[in-house]
DNA sequence: GTGCTTGCAAATGCTTTGCACAAAA
DNA sequence: TTTTGTGCAAAGCATTTGCAAGCAC
């Protein structure tokens, strides 16, 4: 519904922040529109460094913060594909990541395209928070970019 | 020292170790029995805990070299389930993952189970890498281990 | 004023690295 | 001897937190 990855004004933000129980001050709109408006995954570092691209200055801190607050109010969803590895995605709509070990691309494959079967129940008290896929690709060993 | 789940002798570990072309030495042993001997998912400072519990000491720095030569030689693969939160799996026969927010406790999930269709061809360059699929469940928001 | 928000800097947690010593080939 | 492995302590990196100052209602 609300994976709006293109053209994002100021006042769809304010909304979009909104309705998720957020309150819009200038640094949440700030990182709000980097990461409604870059399309694509990003990590904290990247996102500090889109909002204090331009005029803005958002400290660490608050971006850390702010990162953590969208994920809890459902807003994004934090991919982690290594150690200390973690992009945001804008995309809450059930759908997987193709991540390329060489180059630390992550990209999206649609949760159309896929289909698991067989996943097992869960005990009674416990609910589904999420299923994580992660697809791995390199290069190939002898490949310019497969050494070792 | 050891709860062994399976019963893995220094003699089986040192053929594991020399099946992969892994000189064994003494800690690399033990952290090798540690693995493959204590069933199920450790992180870094659990092998640690693990290893150091009887009276061999192993410093930190060669749990960690020693888990990332694991790794490369194809011995064990990493479960990455949380930023920061990487376990270290013995079982490299595919399979998948059940992880607990809660709890922090990682169950598997047999290949045989699970069947995913759909995944996209990769570049021809490329070969895949590996398949990580993390199902991860919490209690409900209104349970004891659910408040927050 | 009261309560939420920000940001600096310090602290944390996990992991890697530099380097000297020890062991093995 | 030459190579390889070990371990301490220091460095590194990503993230979190304590706390004081700022802003909003």
């Amino acid at each position: 519904m609300e994976t709006l990855s293109s053209n994002i004004s100021n006042r769809d933000v304010a909304s979009l922040l909104h309705r998720h129980g957020v309150q819009p001050t200038a640094q949440r709109t700030e990182i709000a529109l980097a990461i409604f408006c870059n399309a694509g995954h990003q990590s904290a570092d990247e996102v500090y460094e889109a909002v204090n691209a331009d005029a803005t200055r958002v400290s660490r801190a608050t971006i850390y913060n702010t990162l953590k607050l969208f994920v809890d109010r459902g807003m994004i969803r934090p991919v982690i594909v290594a150690p200390g590895k973690v992009f945001y995605d804008p995309n809450m709509a059930p759908h997987y990541h193709l991540y390329d070990t060489d180059t630390g691309e992550l990209t999206d494959i649609g949760a159309d395209q896929v289909k698991i079967h067989g996943l097992p129940k869960l005990p009674p008290d416990k609910q589904l928070d999420g299923v994580d896929v992660v697809v791995r690709m390199r290069s190939h060993p002898n490949s310019p970019h497969g050494a070792h």
